[in-house]
DNA sequence: CACTTGACGTCGT
DNA sequence: GACGACGCCAAGT
């Protein structure tokens, strides 16, 4: 018995809550389901979540900064910055825009 | 079974 | 305020 998959269901949860047109942190999301020092396993998650079933919409989660760590994980680094500026997101250099001001903290699902 | 790597974050300099 | 080092947790090799 593995790991309890409650663990990514939490992530993806509160992933598929983030509003269109917003971003958050791993911080945020790790802290809210009760693992903020997790922060590298909610990443670590989000790029399982391909794998997945579900669709999640993982370009909406970028690090503290707004940086789009993980933009290779979607197969092409173009993709995420696509999506975000897609969504009414302004991305530059591999950076959120305003950052601060399209940051979402995330609901605590405990 | 032990070491390394990884979509991060915080503290210290 | 920028740069560097340490810490956490789990998976992959």
């Amino acid at each position: 018995m593995p790991p309890e998959e409650n663990f990514f269901t939490k992530v993806f949860q509160v992933c598929k809550q983030i509003p269109r047109g917003k971003v958050t942190s791993y911080g945020a999301i790790a802290k809210a389901i009760g693992s903020p020092q997790s922060a590298r396993m909610v990443g670590w998650a989000m790029n399982k979540s391909f794998s997945f079933k579900e669709s999640i919409p993982a370009h909406r989660v970028v690090n503290r900064i707004g940086m789009l760590s993980g933009k290779k994980a979607f197969g092409d680094p173009k993709l995420m910055q696509q999506l975000l500026e897609q969504e009414g997101i302004p991305v530059k250099d591999d950076q959120v825009q305003d950052f601060q001001k399209y940051y979402w903290e995330p609901d605590g699902i405990l």
